[in-house]
DNA sequence: AAACTGACTGATC
DNA sequence: AGATCAGCCAGTT
């Protein structure tokens, strides 16, 4: 089905204002809790910007602040870094020590509920409760 | 200025 | 389930 001709809910011709929209991403990402985890849309659309998955890792680069960055994997839950680089290791046992479930780069299930759908696996301020 | 590059995504096969 | 693909959009060559 060809879903969302219609740009979500938000600002299509906005200006795209770096200062502005790294402000908006780590409020977002700073609101995460612990053992819970958001995809790089999720964190996007949250924040006001649909369409800036890209952008996020970015602006999450570029903060002065350490920010629960491994909080944040792809929307198919899996981790957005090489597959045993450092990186990658680093978010893993970050997670884990979260009590975050991580199954060969998949996060299977978060400390909010162990084992939920895919799909409620996702944390954010619009889904959850 | 044009081309290439991602810590991305949803659809399709 | 896993791989591919086109669309995405600012940042980097």
């Amino acid at each position: 089905m060809a879903v969302q001709p219609e740009r979500c809910v938000l600002k299509q011709d906005m200006k795209y204002d770096r200062e502005q929209f790294d402000r908006a991403i780590w409020a977002v990402v700073t609101s995460i809790p612990s053992g819970r985890v958001m995809s790089y849309g999720a964190v996007a659309s949250a924040a006001g910007y649909p369409r800036y998955s890209r952008m996020v890792s970015k602006a999450m680069t570029r903060s002065p602040r350490k920010l629960p960055w491994h909080r944040v994997i792809r929307s198919d839950s899996t981790l957005a870094f090489a597959v045993a680089g450092e990186a990658y290791k680093k978010q893993s046992a970050l997670l884990r020590k979260e009590g975050v479930k991580v199954v060969e780069g998949k996060v299977t299930a978060t400390n909010h509920a162990v084992g939920m759908d895919l799909d409620q696996l996702l944390w954010g301020p619009a889904t959850d409760e």
